[in-house]
DNA sequence: GGCGGAAACCTAATTCTTTCGGTATACCCG
DNA sequence: CGGGTATACCGAAAGAATTAGGTTTCCGCC
């Protein structure tokens, strides 16, 4: 019957902020032209996609001239650690820290970005 | 007008899987069981998830006695491996290190962690 | 004053998600 | 046999996501 209001980011929501979050305060047909020609969806479609994110709380708009700035609430770091957050919750038992290693014990680095990240570390236990 | 089927699990069906992927292969009433009494779902709800779990691949079925004994197919550590390539892909660019500085950065982790972290490196590397 | 373009607004179509009610059937117990 | 329970199946309702067409309105320009 119902359902409550998602709170993440859906895949093309998040396109649309991509492009506000990289381009500043912009309005709908600055945002369209900001698309790849072949992926253009409708002007109309961004407008209505715009009005949906301003709903779900992540932009505002106020009107220059006759058209609407779409301008972000919430910026892209926040949007990330929600997103985060969210894999660490579902996946990883709450813990940060089973993501990273999973993250490194997965084949996913190479020998000199270990090398980089242990240099990370050994700044992070210095500045605690 | 239309939109593509979603690959990536929603929040309710992850919470079935979740119950799956713990307690193994399970009836519906089993994984209505599995769910705090207070935020139990209609077993017909259920059952609707599951064949829409079954249809995205997740799970499938097969009959003991009367009842559907539905079962993992993706595992955990494969959906979980999808869900961070898809952070990683929209918020870090692509890199996996990009993420991981950001975790160790994030002041998200405990001394202990970062030292544990650094032997899971050191490991890490031993094994390339 | 009329026209083209850009913008907002309204409406609609389609698919997906989440939620169940109703119904039929089969099984167990007295 | 009859009633209760557990199950599957069907269908539907309401909300959300995605896409876009049609209409209106306003601005600048000839």
């Amino acid at each position: 019957m119902a359902r409550r209001r998602s709170v993440p980011l859906t895949e093309v929501e998040q396109r649309l902020m991509e492009i506000v979050w990289a381009s500043g305060p912009a309005t709908v047909g600055q945002i369209v032209d900001a698309i790849r020609e072949t992926e253009r969806p409708a002007y109309n479609t961004v407008q209505t996609m715009m009005k949906i994110l301003e709903r779900k709380g992540y932009v505002r708009h106020r009107a220059v001239g006759r058209a609407f700035v779409y301008e972000s609430i919430v910026d892209r770091d926040a949007a990330a650690r929600t997103a985060l957050s969210q894999v660490v919750q579902r996946f990883f038992g709450g813990s940060p820290q089973a993501l990273a290693v999973n993250l490194i014990e997965g084949d996913h680095l190479t020998e000199d970005e270990l090398d980089e990240l242990q240099r990370t570390i050994a700044r992070a236990k210095d500045e605690s």
